[in-house]
DNA sequence: GTCTATAACGAGATAGAC
DNA sequence: GTCTATCTCGTTATAGAC
């Protein structure tokens, strides 16, 4: 209701205020995420990020009420670098490609998720590694951590209403759960379609476990995981029913 | 060159030294399989250890000469607590199955595989879960890290043997490096199949997981997990080229 | 030879008084 | 916000019991 005429205008001071406040958090969660990949998940401390930053612990809380609390900021973070970069590489193909099918766009996807997943490889191991002790992630994060797969969903969905999909009925024993999972995620493909889905994005993502945390190290050459990788992520396509 | 007369025998004396060794060596590794479990590899400590056990921490080194290589002992106890789990129920199923085919007896591997990791969550993190900070894994690993492996790509083996495989052949780019890979692992086996296994080797992991780790939550009913993963590791069995 | 206990070092975290 | 006293840790040197 009260205008503002003065200098500088209310608005601008607490824009300075928030601008301040971004920055800081901003700079915490840098640090913590340095100490991240120095030290993992597991020893992540507020104290410690404090003294590199030259504050004092207790001002920390100002930002971050615990540790916990600084530690599902990383996970979203991490959730949405990855969801965006997803969506990126997806989108830019979409747009620059010939030769844009649902295959492609899927093996796409696949490939931009690795690419982020050995950019920034704590990270990842913090989203998709083991659970950190102690630590319950809240709800919060669910939202954030579904974004790749909606990405997946859309392209096999949209195949699907082009006729592009083609699967094997789910046995019987599985049905139902095909339904419930199709209703509650995507009410429009079929559960088969869905149970296919669900298996090939856990499935993607113990390719790049494997070859981030070292278990391909004696099998697949350096230099050859790219294809094999590649070549396993059109299997996948393959498996939920993406015809080439 | 000096006989021994006396009693107990040297063989007996060493026999009950041995015996004792052991057997400390044992509760040491259960003690710290205990606080693997409540705090995660990072902060496996051994004077948290010895503590636990009234021995002094010093002492814990006649028994294992850093922290690390206790972390290896662990690493490679349970690496060979999941091939042995794996290769009896595979033995059992063979043994006293009707309807053994290949595919089957893949899913029943799986499956083990899958059950075992859900009785050692805390062992199986260790395996397959985030690489712990500051530790790197020597080579002796290696070996008990295969077991697994090995006995997939023996099932396969035996259906390639009775032309129980088939796949479409490997995109030109890839083929060099799957014969590399035959060469190195099951050399009568061509290069399509080698790639194809140790992407579903890959991929099973990601199921398995995923289910662990909670990514499944809010996806797949609790109740209804079992035949999910039954009807995914069909798939995987189908994705090596073996037939129903 | 094999084991355990004492003591210590240097580094780091933590709690609380100020 | 600072300082200090008190913890933990991995690891080693040493001495003595069996």
């Amino acid at each position: 209701m009260s205008t503002n005429h003065g200098t500088p205008p209310r608005a601008a001071t607490q824009g300075a205020r928030a601008r301040a406040r971004q920055e800081v958090t901003a700079a915490i969660k840098d640090e913590a995420r340095r100490q991240l990949a120095a030290d993992g998940p597991a020893k992540l401390s507020l104290r410690a990020v404090a003294r590199e930053l030259g504050m004092v612990s207790s001002a920390l809380y100002r930002y971050f009420a615990s540790r916990d609390e600084l530690l599902t900021a990383l996970i979203i973070d991490a959730y949405d670098s990855l969801g965006v970069a997803a969506e990126r590489a997806e989108e830019a193909f979409r747009e620059a490609g010939e030769d844009v099918t649902p295959a492609r766009r899927w093996v796409v996807v696949c490939q931009a998720v690795r690419a982020w997943a050995q950019e920034h490889r704590h990270e990842y191991a913090l989203i998709y590694g083991s659970p950190v002790p102690g630590y319950t992630a809240p709800s919060s994060t669910v939202q954030p951590a579904s974004r790749v797969g909606l990405l997946l969903i859309r392209i096999v969905r949209e195949a699907y209403e082009d006729k592009g999909v083609a699967l094997p009925p789910l046995p019987d024993g599985l049905r139902p759960e095909g339904e419930r999972i199709a209703a509650d995620i995507a009410p429009d493909l079929p559960p088969a379609v869905m149970v296919a889905l669900v298996a090939a994005w856990a499935q993607l993502y113990g390719l790049i476990g494997f070859e981030l945390f070292g278990q391909f190290n004696r099998v697949v050459d350096d230099d050859q995981r790219e294809p094999f990788f590649a070549q396993a992520a059109a299997q996948l396509a393959h498996g939920v029913g993406l015809v080439k």
